[in-house]
DNA sequence: ATGCCTTTTTTGAAAAGA
C-alpha cells in the first residue's frame, strides 16, 4: 500500500437511502477506506456492488435489520476483523479490522442514550454510559496503534456545540457525558484529531438537525462524530477536515462525513 | 429546543434518532 491513507468516518443514517450521495462522495473525495455508521441494511442487503465498480473490493460489514449497523469499506486490504459488543446486548455498533501496516482502524456507533440524561428514568442513558465503560476498559489494556472513530453521540466542548447553555442538560452535552468520555480518552491518551487540526474555542461541528428549516443558515450543530488516534499516530495524521457541503447535497445524511489523511 | 424531519418495517402507524 502507499504510505498516504485517507480514512472517512461518516454516519450515513441508512446507506440505501444514501446511495447516491455516497458514490458521488467516493468519486470526487476517493478515500482509501470509507467507515460507515448506521448503515441500516442486513449485511445480505448491502449494496456491495456500487463500492465494487468503483475499486472498493474489501467489505467488512456487520448489519442488523432496520436499526443500527456499521461498515468498513477499502481499496486497500483490511484483515482480522472484530466485532466488539459493547452494547452488551447484540446490536450491531462496532466493526474493526488491520491495515497491512498493522495499524487497526476501530469504528463505533456509540448508542444515542435517548432524551432523558437520567439512568434511572431512561435505561438508554445508562447503556451509553456503560458502553463508554467498555470501551474504557478495551482501551485501558490496548497495546496496539489505533485509529478509533464514528459516531460518539457526545460533543465535550463549548465550541462543539451551537449553545452550551442551551445544551448543558440536553443529552450529547451533559456533564456526566463529558465527563465519561473524558475517561475513556484517558484510558489510551487518545489523541482528538478534530481539535488537534481545528482547535478549541473555533467552531466545530459535524452533525445538524433534519428539523431545522435552513440548517446551514441556523447553524445549529454539534460535535458527535470523532476522529482519535494512538499517541504514536499523533504525528502520522497530515490533514482533517469536517466535509460540510455533503450535508447540503440532496438527500443528505444529518452528519457530515470527517475526511482524515495519514502518512506512515 | 424539537409540534418542526427522516429513516425503517408489519403498507402504515410507530419507534428512533440526538
Amino acid at each position: 500500500m502507499s504510505d498516504t491513507l485517507k480514512v472517512v468516518s461518516w454516519n450515513i443514517n441508512s446507506v440505501r437511502a444514501r446511495i447516491e450521495i455516497v458514490e458521488r462522495f467516493l468519486k470526487e473525495e476517493a478515500p482509501d477506506v470509507l467507515c460507515l455508521q448506521e448503515t441500516k441494511v442486513r449485511n445480505d442487503q448491502f449494496p456491495e456492488g456500487t463500492f465494487r465498480q468503483l475499486g472498493y473490493n474489501h467489505l467488512i460489514l456487520n448489519g442488523q435489520p432496520m436499526h443500527h449497523g456499521v461498515a468498513m469499506i477499502s481499496r486497500v486490504p483490511l484483515h482480522k476483523d472484530e466485532r466488539f459488543d459493547w452494547q452488551a446486548n447484540g446490536e450491531a455498533r462496532h466493526v474493526g479490522a488491520r491495515l497491512e501496516n498493522g495499524v487497526r482502524i476501530e469504528n463505533v456507533y456509540i448508542p444515542a442514550g435517548g432524551e432523558i440524561p437520567n439512568r434511572e428514568e431512561n435505561p438508554k442513558f445508562g447503556q451509553k454510559l456503560d458502553f463508554y465503560q467498555r470501551m474504557t476498559d478495551w482501551s485501558a489494556a490496548l497495546e496496539t496503534p489505533t485509529i478509533l472513530l464514528g459516531d460518539f453521540n457526545v460533543a465535550p466542548l463549548e465550541s462543539d456545540v451551537w449553545s452550551h447553555k442551551q445544551l448543558i442538560n440536553v443529552v450529547s452535552h451533559t456533564q456526566i457525558e463529558i465527563d465519561t468520555m473524558a475517561k475513556l480518552q484517558a484510558a489510551h491518551d487518545w489523541v482528538d484529531i478534530g481539535r488537534k487540526f481545528i482547535p478549541d474555542p473555533e467552531r466545530l461541528y459535524t452533525w445538524w438537525s433534519y428539523r431545522a428549516r435552513d440548517w446551514r443558515a441556523s447553524d445549529k450543530g454539534r460535535r458527535l462524530d470523532h476522529v482519535w488516534v494512538s499517541p504514536e499516530l499523533e504525528n502520522k495524521a497530515v490533514s482533517h477536515v469536517v466535509h460540510e457541503d455533503a450535508r447540503g447535497w440532496a438527500k443528505p445524511s444529518d452528519h457530515a462525513p470527517l475526511i482524515t489523511e495519514f502518512k506512515f
